[in-house]
RNA sequence: GGAGAGAUGGCUGAGCGGUUGAAAGCACCGGUCUUGAAAACCGGCAAAGGGGCAACUCUUUCCUGGGUUCGAAUCCCAGUCUCUCCGCCA
């Protein structure tokens, strides 16, 4: 969210960024309503101060005017009020800018590549989808899914359940021991208020599953990613400079709805409503998020290096970027079935952003109290790990070898085969 | 599910109708001392919002929402959360 007082200052200059994304803003209604708001404000002000003097006077003679006072507060009041709501509506739903460096565009065809690594294997057969592999290999039941389920989940069973819990395994170790993230067992659900920290309501509530709770104890909701309660970790605290950076990290289940993708990747498990993903989350000093942008983009790479995976790194353009996100890398992996790159990680930068929703903050050496810096990146989604590794790492026979780097993780098995 | 206790600044913790935005301690920042550091001593230090170029000034905020009162951190009601005990349970 932005800062009223930031943005009234360089209206102009916040009007032709936030242009650079592909939405529809009434700014006039923004101005007026911010006009009109501090008009009340004003209003109400002078008249509580003159009610607090005749308070402290304890002059009995003014105490009828005072409760005079009282009621033309409470109707100016519930007049601000509204006004106020109307207002957070409208900025509540505005996305960040974007950065400088992020390139102009409309869509996912104007982001700009920046670097390709390794060879794209070359296969002299025809290479199999990942779907096919997994349920010639009985290994991945979606027809058993959808009966107990619905669409969009899948079974993993067998060496793909356990390659799946040594991808986590795997990239979690990286990261804590290599990169120096904490690890962190979270909840799964998060508050409204939670969700809206990091941006995902009030805009997103069709992409959300809201779990039923009879209790009158706040909206909950199963979280799309773990970004978002780590993310929160820092909501409403002031927290010292000593203590930055934080860097988080999670493997946690994802749920998301999809609801805007329907008849997209319909087939296979490229597109579930429930999937696993190891999460980065950095909490940095508002100066640092471009710096630790690239760092936790290497930390992502690092796993694809290791799984020997090819890769390559794009700049998502402006009209692309998520809500919340200032700048944004995706790398995205190599899928021989489909003959092209598919995201396999996200790394945002929301400069101050999403703290500003969080009232995330810390004390700087001059003791001013900043707004942090929040970061996010998959490192990496283990579903789509999971399908990558299947279909580069695919045998004639339809049998599959274990990366090196994972043997480790999965009791030194070196291929994955029906026998 | 039953029975109690509590929620105050970055943290700990006093206050229980009127200079209380809030004692004290810790943390933090500045200074004295020191070759440097520590210790000691002195000083500073809540947030949000409004007005002002600024110095500055005003308003709100002691879990949340209502109520009583000229006046509420303090009294009343409702809710949320936390802790302790009992029961149940992975």
């Amino acid at each position: 969210m932005h800062n009223l007082k930031v943005l009234r200052k360089n209206f102009e200059h916040f009007k032709k960024s936030i242009e650079k994304r592909t939405v529809d803003i009434n700014f006039d209604d923004l101005l007026r309503l911010d006009k009109e708001n501090r008009e009340f404000i004003q209003k109400k002000e002078s008249l509580e101060n003159e009610k607090k003097i005749i308070s402290k006077s304890k002059d009995k003679s003014l105490f009828e005017k005072s409760k005079k006072i009282s009621t033309e507060i409470e109707e100016i009041n519930i007049k601000q009020k509204k006004i106020k709501s109307e207002l957070d509506v409208i900025l509540s739903n505005i996305p960040n800018i974007p950065h400088e460096d992020v390139p102009n565009g409309k869509d996912e065809n104007d982001n700009i590549e920046v670097s390709k690594s390794g060879n794209t294997p070359t296969f002299d057969f025809k290479p199999k989808s990942h779907y096919e592999l997994g349920e010639n290999l009985e290994m991945l039941d979606f027809d058993l899914a959808t009966k107990t389920t619905g669409s969009r989940f899948v079974f993993v069973k067998n060496k793909l359940a356990l390659l799946e819990r040594a991808l986590s395994n795997f990239m979690l170790d990286i990261h804590t021991l290599q990169n120096g993230y904490q690890e962190i067992s979270p909840p799964l659900m998060a508050l409204e208020n939670t969700m809206f920290g990091t941006g995902q309501l009030p805009k997103f509530e069709n992409d959300q599953f809201e779990l039923k709770i009879d209790k009158g104890s706040g909206r909950k909701f199963l979280i799309p990613t773990a970004e978002v309660i780590l993310t929160n970790m820092v909501k409403d605290k002031i927290v010292n400079q000593n203590d930055l950076p934080m860097r988080f990290v999670a493997s946690t289940p994802c749920f998301r709805k999809e609801a805007g993708s329907y008849g997209k990747d319909t087939k296979g498990m490229i597109r579930q409503h429930q999937f696993y993903k190891v999460e980065l989350v950095s909490i940095v000093e508002q100066d640092n998020c471009l710096d630790e942008l690239e760092r936790m983009t290497n930390c992502a790479i690092k796993i694809l290096d290791l799984l020997k995976l090819p890769y390559r790194k794009i700049i998502l353009c402006s009209g692309d970027m998520g809500f919340s996100a200032e700048k944004t890398y995706d790398l995205e992996v190599w899928l021989p079935s489909e003959n092209r790159y598919r995201e396999i990680s996200s790394c945002s930068s929301c400069s101050t952003f999403q703290a500003v929703r969080m009232k995330a903050r810390y004390k700087d050496r001059k003791n001013d109290t900043l707004y942090v810096g929040t970061l996010n990146g998959s490192g990496l989604a283990i579903g789509r790990t999971l399908i990558a590794i299947l279909e580069n790492y695919q045998q004639k026979d339809g049998s599959i070898i274990i990366p090196k780097a994972l043997r480790p993780y999965m009791n030194d098995l070196e291929i994955i085969s029906t026998k």
